[in-house]
DNA sequence: CACCGGGCTTGGAACGATCCACAGCCCTGC
DNA sequence: GCAGGGCTGTGGATCGTTCCAAGCCCGGTG
């Protein structure tokens, strides 16, 4: 179709194709209305023959917009059973090339973790960005909220009452509320968290959902629960401790990282995941997927939080009233082998 | 340190600043050995007060060049151990940053596999790519070469003679050789392959690992070869039917995924992995991390791959001659609990 | 018949950076 | 004293697109 020639086609070339100028060629491409029907199949078929795209620099400067999104890669922690990235990132491309937007990974070097942002803002590359790690008191969402800097995050504002960006989060609660049901339908009460430590909110978030839906059964809760680091190391020595003491026949876990971890100790004493002792993760991770039994695990549909993300970042960048500030989905089951 | 103004500031305004012409200001960030000492330190600190960074649109315009490069992402295959996208996504990041690049992601409509680059190209929105599949006969590589845009390709051009783009590459054979090393070193001679079907290049270059070394050291590989898809299943029914066909003492896999099927067969059995049966894995998954004994596996070195085909591709951009056109890494063995 | 207004189309300016040719300047050498 | 050459610094033009204000053509109206 496309028509080799030395330089690449421009407006004004496809213009003189086409016999029409350079604003109409302009306007077949963003206000095709205002053309007439004839004009329009004219310019088109131009643009055809041509093989003629818009060049992407020149309309971003007189935009003003790059349609591009930024996204921040984090420093890789390996150990860490958390493939969610690579779900989550397949779709928020797929989703933003719908909607003529693309990705742009950066990472931010060592020192300011601000720096990267900072950098795209002011150079104009980008015109918004995705921020993923809104849990630990990232100073990311207050410093762009500041600058007037547009963005979507991936994650409740929690600690920052004061915040008025969109945002996207999974509701863990009712993830784990989900695992806790199953376990009981299947006939267990002695059913043991594993989680992280106090500080985090996306941990205590999880974490109430064990003990809200325990007693809504009317199941015990105490001595039952277990706090460390997000490591299978954390996992393996939190289930032994809790087998020797209060035997619980399942384990429900903030991670499929530490899910390993008690997956592990199951192995040391001979004791059989899903006959004997029964195992549930959270993230749906690769590893749950592959390991051994099969772990049952909580899965986040991450598909559909890019996809809420993308139509947030729509409303914001085309300015219309924001109708909607925030949006929790359902996370849901994947049953097992564990369980 | 930056000014807060109305407006973005441009070149004129920090010409204006340090009161000198707008190329003064050009010169002063791309060619500083031009201006006297003094007059770059001048231009600098206006630079630095009015928190000037240069409009990319503007400045890609003119150069031609944007200073991205175009990675496209696969569809998600879930259930295959592959967080190595993952890791190479990271370091290539990390490297193409600190070369003043940025990473674009793009997903290819499920139509045409190439209409995306056909995009990406004619509205010189990225300078180059960086392509991931080189292995199935894929038609990436030629069409970018026949349309010359420059790329590195992340695998060899395994079935193509004539082309003569640049690619990096890890030497899976040499991944299997150390694996067999190691197994032999620890007193296996019974040591069974199990890996993809006969199509794959990438597949038949491992198993020529096992194969060669085997016969190094006298070992005998009649019917200890098994061969079928990259899937859990097909790990656990080739591990049940070499089992008891011909014991082995150790397997070899092409891949974690099928290292898993492997395990689960030993499980089933009552076979401990590590101590009656070796097991070695291909990718050093976060699976082979985190699945309970710790899978031994064959480590891709990512990091250096990223790090080789961002200095190519600087090279490829640079329009130096071409010093090198292949570039082949060798992996490394991370010894974990399966041997 | 002159005028008006709406639908399409037009040339010119603007976005912000870089490339180009040239104009000062200072210094050296004859 | 003056020509010449090496350094710095200058204004104008340019990249390809979109915005702007004005122009053309046409039928309808007083």
């Amino acid at each position: 179709m496309a028509r080799r020639s030395g330089k690449a086609p421009t407006l004004a070339t496809v213009a003189d194709e086409a016999g029409v100028s350079r604003q109409t060629v302009s306007n077949a491409l963003n206000s095709p209305h205002l053309l007439r029907e004839e004009t329009l199949a004219r310019v088109r078929r131009a643009i055809d023959v041509l093989g003629y795209s818009p060049n992407r620099a020149a309309r971003s400067l007189r935009t003003r917009s790059s349609h591009l999104i930024g996204l921040r890669v984090e420093p890789a922690t390996e150990g860490t059973a958390n493939a969610l990235m690579d779900r989550f990132l397949h779709s928020l491309v797929e989703s933003s090339n719908g909607a003529g937007y693309h990705v742009l990974l950066f990472s931010s070097g060592d020192a300011d973790p601000l720096a990267g942002y900072d950098d795209l803002l002011r150079s104009t590359a980008v015109d918004a960005f995705v921020i993923t790690d809104t849990y630990r008191g990232n100073p990311q969402a207050r410093w762009l909220e500041g600058r007037g800097a547009p963005f979507v995050a991936f994650g409740r504002p929690w600690n920052e009452p004061g915040s008025t960006h969109p945002w996207v989060d999974v509701d863990g609660r009712a993830g784990v509320t989900l695992a806790v049901e199953h376990l009981v339908e299947r006939a267990h009460s002695r059913i043991a968290w594993v989680g992280w430590q106090k500080g985090s909110y996306i941990g205590e978030d999880r974490r109430a959902g064990w003990v809200d839906t325990m007693h809504e059964h009317g199941l015990a809760t105490s001595r039952l629960s277990a706090r460390g680091d997000d490591t299978v190391e954390f996992g393996r020595r939190a289930a032994q401790a809790l087998l020797e003491s209060e035997s619980p026949t399942a384990f429900v876990c903030a991670s499929d990282t530490i899910a390993m971890g008690v997956l592990h100790t199951l192995a040391e004493r001979g004791l059989r995941p899903g006959s004997d002792v029964a195992v549930v993760g959270f993230d749906d991770s690769i590893a749950a997927q592959v390991a051994p039994p099969g772990l049952t695990s909580v899965r986040q549909p991450l598909e559909q939080v890019a996809v809420e993300i993308v139509r947030l970042l729509g409303q914001r960048l085309a300015h219309k009233p924001i109708e909607q500030r925030g949006c929790l989905l359902t996370p849901t089951l994947t049953v097992r082998g564990t369980s």
